[in-house]
DNA sequence: CAGAAGGCAAAGCATCCGTA
DNA sequence: TACGGATGCTTTGCCTTCTG
């Protein structure tokens, strides 16, 4: 099993000019980010409500005005707080947009950061002066980015390197651990496995036997990792690709919940109220003409 | 020696089945 | 589609073993 499969397959910008922008919203009980990664850096914002962002192995609740960093190949995944919606814009961009050649900046910066020798700060707020001038450069970066005139992407990448180079001064220094590495790499491989066969049964031992841990293991370093238990992931990530089935199709609910890995139709109304608050019917009822 | 990984047992919870 | 009960799988805590 290759975990690179997992790896978001979106094209972010192009290659003369790395760079995209997101602005997302998310209705109440929605979900704000799938979790997947990607090797491109990438910045969000929240823009309104509240949200929890699952980022490496950490786990940020932001409210409005507040972002996180994610650093290349990082999984993340994000959830909203509360029953208000929220918003969030978010940046991705390639390492190749912050220098053009071999320079300096490669070396001391970019180079660092992709062999993974040096780590940044992850949650960025208003609170300290550093977090406070990174928002406000990012809010800039939003502005200027949308289009491909000169000066704005002169504005763009200077903002970007200026937003870089405070994170730089708050560098969390020392390499990022091996053993945490290979733990990500693994889980990354699990997640693969459970994106790919979420329609089919799933057991522990299936996962346990590709990362080659023990069961007790392998729950406790899934949980580390993503913050639920490996079979709550599981459920999370069916009941949502059951919601888009109920919102999209026409389908029996019994052929939705067999199509998501579902043997039984009662325990998937009650997993499905669990993670999404409405039972599948009534789910389908109050998105009907959305 | 410290941290990571495995083994084991108990508790909790997911899953299935029958029924309304 | 929902509910209740039975069964077995999953999760967790604690201890031991392994590895660098």
């Amino acid at each position: 099993m290759n975990p690179m499969s997992l790896k978001e397959n979106r094209v972010h910008g192009r290659p003369m000019y790395p760079i995209s922008v997101y602005h997302m919203e998310c209705a109440p009980g929605g979900t704000v980010l799938e979790c997947h990664w990607h090797s491109e850096f990438e910045f969000i914002l929240v823009t309104k409500g509240r949200a929890v962002f699952q980022v490496g192995t950490g786990s940020f609740e932001l409210t409005e005005g507040e972002a996180v960093f994610v650093h290349s190949g990082e999984i993340h995944a994000g959830d909203p707080v509360g029953e208000a919606g929220c918003s969030y814009s978010a940046v991705v961009f390639g390492a190749e947009l912050l220098t053009g050649s071999m320079d300096l900046v490669q070396e001391k910066c970019v180079d660092p950061l992709l062999q993974r020798v040096c780590r940044l700060p992850v949650k960025i707020t208003g609170a300290a002066e550093w977090g406070a001038e990174v928002i406000r450069l990012l809010g800039r970066m939003l502005e200027s980015s949308a289009e491909e005139t000169a000066s704005q992407v002169l504005a763009t990448k200077g903002l970007l390197l200026l937003i870089m180079a405070q994170l730089f001064s708050q560098g969390e220094a020392g390499e990022v651990p091996k053993a945490a590495l290979w733990k990500t790499e693994q889980i990354k491989t699990a997640l693969h496995y459970i994106h790919e066969h979420y329609q089919r049964t799933i057991r522990l031992k299936d996962l346990c036997l590709l990362t080659n841990m023990s069961e007790g293991h392998f729950c406790r370093v899934f949980r580390s990792v993503m913050q639920y238990s490996p079979i709550d992931y599981i459920n999370k990530y069916r009941t949502q690709q059951a919601a888009k089935l109920l919102e999209r199709t026409d389908k029996k609910i019994a052929a939705v919940a067999m199509d998501t890995g579902f043997e039984n139709i009662s325990y998937f109304t009650s997993v499905f109220k669990t993670h999404m608050g409405v039972t599948p019917s009534q789910f389908r009822k109050g998105t009907a003409g959305a």
